[in-house]
This record gives C-alpha cells, sequence and structure tokens, in this order.
DNA sequence: TAAACGATTAGCT
DNA sequence: GCTAATCGTTTAT
C-alpha cells in the first residue's frame, strides 16, 4: 500500500529549480494505475531558458504551462511521445518540470499492462519521459488537468528527503547545457545511466 | 497553405 | 552508434 501526504498546489507555487529538486524522492501516483518515487527530472525556466516551450511567450500549445501551480502540461512529442510536466510559479508564469523517470512502486501490473511489457521487463517501464507518459496511460486530455485527488493524478510526500544531484539536461538543444535536470543519485531507474567516470559521490 | 521540427523510443548494425 | 516512426505546433511563404 502506498501512502504519504499529499502535496497541494503551495508546493509548486515557486520557481521550477527550487521545486524541482524537491520533486526528488517524492511518490507520482495515478488511482486505478500505479506509481512510483521521482527519479529524474528537469526544470524549465520563464526566463533565458531557450529550451522553454514558453521562450518566445504563449501559444496555443504552451498555455498550460502559464496555468496555476500544480496544473499539468501534456504534449506531444516526436509525434508519438507524451510527456508529462507539472506547472510551477503562480498564474501567468510559464514554468514547469518534466518527470523524466520514475522508480515504480507496488503493484506494477497496470504500468506494464500499459507499455505493452512482460512482467520481467520492470526496468523498462518508466525509465525516460515518453515511456512515464505511457506507462501512467497518459494522453494529450490531460493537457490543463491538475494535480489531485480530483484528478486522481498525485504527487505524495512520504517524509523521504534524499540527497540530490543536479546534471546537464537532455535532449534539448539550447539551454540544454544548463544544470536544471536533477536526479536521485545511484538510482537505477535513470532515463540514461550515469556517464561512466562520472562522479559517484 | 506549405514546410520544418522536435524536452523520444525501439530496433537494427 | 544510427535511423525510422509519426503528427501537432510553429514558422515561413
Amino acid at each position: 500500500m502506498i501512502s504519504g501526504r499529499v502535496l497541494d498546489p503551495s508546493f509548486f507555487a515557486r520557481p521550477a529549480d527550487s521545486v524541482a529538486p524537491d520533486l526528488i524522492g517524492k511518490i507520482l501516483w495515478r488511482e486505478g494505475v500505479g506509481g512510483g518515487r521521482l527519479v529524474e527530472v528537469e526544470a524549465y525556466l520563464p526566463e533565458g531558458d531557450p529550451a522553454c516551450h514558453a521562450h518566445r511567450g504563449m501559444t496555443p500549445r504552451n498555455r498550460a504551462m502559464f496555468g496555476a501551480p500544480g496544473t499539468v502540461y501534456v504534449y506531444l512529442s516526436y509525434g508519438l511521445h507524451v510527456l508529462l510536466n507539472l506547472v510551477c510559479e503562480p498564474e501567468g508564469v510559464a514554468a514547469a518540470v518534466l518527470v523524466r523517470a520514475v522508480e515504480p512502486l507496488g503493484d506494477v501490473s497496470m504500468l506494464l499492462a500499459n507499455r505493452g511489457l512482460g512482467p520481467r521487463e520492470v526496468r523498462a517501464v518508466t525509465t525516460g519521459p515518453g515511456r512515464v507518459g505511457q506507462a501512467f496511460g497518459l494522453d494529450l486530455t490531460w493537457n490543463h488537468a491538475v494535480l489531485g485527488t480530483e484528478s486522481g493524478l498525485v504527487v505524495l510526500d512520504d517524509g523521504w528527503a534524499p540527497r540530490v544531484e543536479v546534471t546537464g539536461r537532455i535532449g534539448v538543444g539550447s539551454g540544454g547545457d544548463l544544470a536544471l535536470r536533477y536526479i536521485l543519485p545511484g538510482s537505477t531507474y535513470l532515463s540514461r545511466p550515469p556517464r561512466r567516470g562520472a562522479p559517484l559521490a
């Protein structure tokens, strides 16, 4: 059984690079589906971040990023992958945290089924942003949804506050070198394993 | 209206 | 390591 305090919107009402490290170790949970520990996220900032979708102002796609803290911003990547973002900052400020990898907890059968995987393939079920979206059964209708018991998608805090490591973001061009990717060091559920020779500490 | 482009993944060499 | 798959959004004619 999974338990913890449900994070309320105020948790997200601050800069994304402040929210992101605090999310590592929290539990992303979808009622009736399952969930797991957040082990890898990336922050996207409203100012000075060319990789942020809202970098050039509001468009129909990125409108959710300007929404209230705790809003869900979902978009289609490469025409086939659903990527999940959690909106930060007060309404009107475009910032979000991209969920890139999760370590499954509890009953993983639903997550596996959504991904079309067998019971021995747990490590591939939520290790990557596109995989997370598919495993959690998300689609574009989730855009503009709000985290909480009403939508069924919540972030839980069970009191664990692990040490967090910061690295450069993955897969983005301009602005990718910014140190805005936050990971749980040593986790075997990262979207990319640590580079060989990278500091282990 | 047309064309280019991804905050990726799976499968093959 | 390399590339096809695949389509909504954005930007350029």
